[in-house]
RNA sequence: GGCCUUGUAGCUCAACUGGAUAGAGCACCUCACUACGGAUGAGGAGGUUUGGGGUUCGAAUCCCUACAGGGUCACCA
């Protein structure tokens, strides 16, 4: 779909074939696409749906509809058919104009804010026990560009997280700190909170296992010697305490979750995204409790005879699902059920919660929409898993236990790293401040990452070789940057004025000049459909194609030393087009075009 | 075992949701070159789209089936 053209072109369509053939197929049946370079024509159209309506074979239909199209526009000079394609070439006029119209448009690509409902993203969600890793990469970059590309779309967007500060895991961590610890701090080590909170999750975990091998020993097998490990007693101890509010108990956590929420900030920070509220499920657990009791009375859900309370799902075809334990003590699917009503409550007219979390929590988030529209919830129905795939390296999942995490902080500062020395290395920061090289640094690094993370159809599960995965060259945020970079430099040193520019209706289009319309053009499409499916990765896609389209322009076609007069306007508009479209569509994926590297 | 999901070039990914001869990047081989910024461009080679059936003008895409990976079916979160 291309801006103002293939609109026209859908109702003149409608219409020829009306004329022609006395019916008027619906809009579905009228499919508009790109030429193939192969064929003579810029746009196509699918004849073969229509055949059947005008009585015959798509090849004849074609060429009728193809003459009277050109009889009745004057913007088509000309067409072709190809069995059952009918291709249809545009007149430099039509070009023109919508070039035209599309520079004037301010913010290119985005759509009136506020046009569409208020929708919530969801992002992130961490637990407080250790730090972020590139799982949490994915989800966070994912739900940021999400949110950004909904904005675009022209919805209300509100981001949020939910942090996972509560239960048996997190007192793991503050009981090692409490045997281990002695009294260390971030400030006495000079180490990021949420990596000193980490090693004492990781150190709880070295001194249960040694206390099973212990147990074991004496002759218990694994579960027993679990149950009776004095440091796991400790922590089911404290969990105890935490949840009758005892004071130390509660001091220290608020104390250790602080250490947390620090090294997170900071780590976000550096990703360059950031929230709007925060959620935290010990906020939420208690009121998700009343909802489930208030839905036993209601007659929604159902207890057995233990006082355990459930939801039977079967007619949905799921299973029978807990809900509240026997001893009244919250699950997850407890406080997830908790969150999403606050959340409802504390904004009035949202349309849906989009929640982004791993593909193996799809069965969990079936449940919670249900009972959440069992519970009276109707905007519900149209709430969303987005549910993206594991990232996997080459030894396989990552596990925290056997060090084969890759750590946030860690690889952020590596692909900073190398940034800088390419650029070094190529000679490009010569004359640049420190500052001004950490800023190149970080943007083309960076960037290099969160594209590798998006570029992939957020369903799939991808590869990641620490290795060799991440490139700066081919399909990556540096060669989309470097291009919109040159393009920039060109603008610049003409001192264009986009909106300023004018040029001739009849200047000629070529092949590669029509093909950099086409797509900036679409780019409005791409982001609605972006919005719709919830993935990056088509505007991802977009972009680098549009980016490889100039680059080859470039190389053969003179843009400031073009001496016609209109050709150059025309050359300059088209390049200030592509370069605020690549930039805009990036925007909506976090990363960020420099002025020069 | 039930349900969900994925399988495309050596590797990492696309393919406008059923359209024309399945496209990119990396790696490999040619070529262009003091370029309006070379972090470049042009070309070559590389495919029975996991196998087998079916649906139709037309299938990587839909249906059936077999195979292979991943996930899930927790009083973990």
């Amino acid at each position: 779909m291309i801006h103002l053209i293939d609109s026209r072109l859908h109702h003149a369509v409608l219409d020829a074939f009306e004329a022609t053939f006395g019916k008027r197929p619906k809009d579905q049946q009228i499919q508009i696409q790109t030429t193939r370079p192969e064929f003579e024509g810029d746009r196509t159209l699918v004849v073969f749906p229509l055949a059947g309506m005008a009585g015959a074979p798509p090849h004849v239909a074609a060429e009728q509809l193809g003459q009277v199209l050109q009889e009745r526009c004057d913007w088509i000079d000309g067409f072709g058919v190809v069995k059952g394609f009918l291709n249809l070439s545009l007149t430099d006029a039509c070009w023109n104009e919508a070039l035209a119209d599309a520079l004037r448009t301010p913010h290119w690509g985005a759509a009136t804010p506020g046009s569409r409902p208020k929708v919530m993203v969801e992002y992130s969600s961490p637990n407080t026990n250790k730090p972020l890793h590139l799982g949490h990469l994915r989800n966070i970059f994912l739900g940021y560009s999400v949110s950004r590309i909904l904005k675009a779309a022209g919805h209300d967007v509100v981001k949020v997280q939910i942090i996972n500060d509560r239960g048996i895991h997190i007192c793991k961590s503050m009981v090692a700190w409490k045997a281990f610890g002695q009294g260390e701090t971030p400030t006495s080590t000079g180490e990021k909170g949420d990596k000193l909170v980490g090693r004492y999750y990781v150190a709880f975990d070295k001194a249960l296992k040694a206390d099973i091998a212990e147990g074991m020993a004496r002759g218990l097998d694994a579960k027993e010697a679990e149950a009776a490990s004095p440091i796991m007693q400790e922590a089911r101890e404290m969990l105890q305490k935490w949840e009758n509010g005892d004071e130390d108990v509660v001091a220290l956590w608020k104390t250790m979750n602080g250490w947390v929420y620090d090294g997170f900030d900071e780590t976000y920070k550096a990703m360059g995204v950031d929230f709007d509220k925060l959620y935290y499920e010990s906020d939420t657990y208690l009121l998700g409790k009343s909802q489930v009791e208030e839905g036993l009375k209601r007659g929604v859900f159902f207890q057995k005879e233990d006082g355990s309370i459930w939801v039977d799902l079967t007619e949905d075809g799921l299973d029978e699902k807990l809900l509240l334990r026997a001893d009244g003590t919250a699950v997850y699917m407890t406080q997830d059920i908790g969150t999403a009503i606050l959340r409802f409550a504390d904004f009035d007219n949202l349309d849906r919660q989009v929640y982004t979390v791993g593909n193996e929590q799809e069965y969990h988030f079936k449940v919670l929409f249900l009972v959440l529209k069992r519970l009276g919830f109707a905007q519900a129905e149209s709430n969303h898993h987005l549910s993206y795939g594991m990232v996997e390296l080459p030894e396989g999942k990552m596990k925290s236990r056997e060090g084969t995490v890759v750590d946030a902080d860690d690889l952020m500062k590596v692909m900073r790293d190398t940034a800088r020395s390419i650029s070094n290395d190529l000679g490009k920061v010569e004359g640049f401040s420190e500052a001004e090289k950490d800023d190149l640094a970080q943007m083309v690094g960076h960037g290099a990452l969160k594209y590798f993370l998006l570029k992939v159809a957020p369903a799939k599960s991808m590869m990641f070789d620490p290795k060799s995965s991440i490139d700066f060259f081919g399909n990556t945020a540096p060669f989309i940057q470097f291009n919109v970079v040159r393009c920039k430099s060109i603008l610049r040193t003409t001192g264009t004025q986009a909106d300023a520019l004018s040029w001739s209706e009849m200047t000629a289009l070529d092949d590669s000049e029509r093909q950099l319309a086409t797509g900036v053009l679409s780019f409005p499409a791409v982001v609605q459909e972006a919005a719709e499916q919830y993935d990056p990765s088509l505007v991802a896609n977009h972009c680098y194609d549009l980016i490889k389209s100039f680059s080859s322009f470039y190389q053969d076609h003179p843009i400031a030393k073009e001496t016609n007069e209109d050709i150059r306007s025309m050359r300059l508009a088209l390049s200030a087009l592509v370069s605020t479209t690549v930039s805009h569509g990036m925007a909506m994926l976090g990363i960020d075009m420099p002025e020069r590297m």
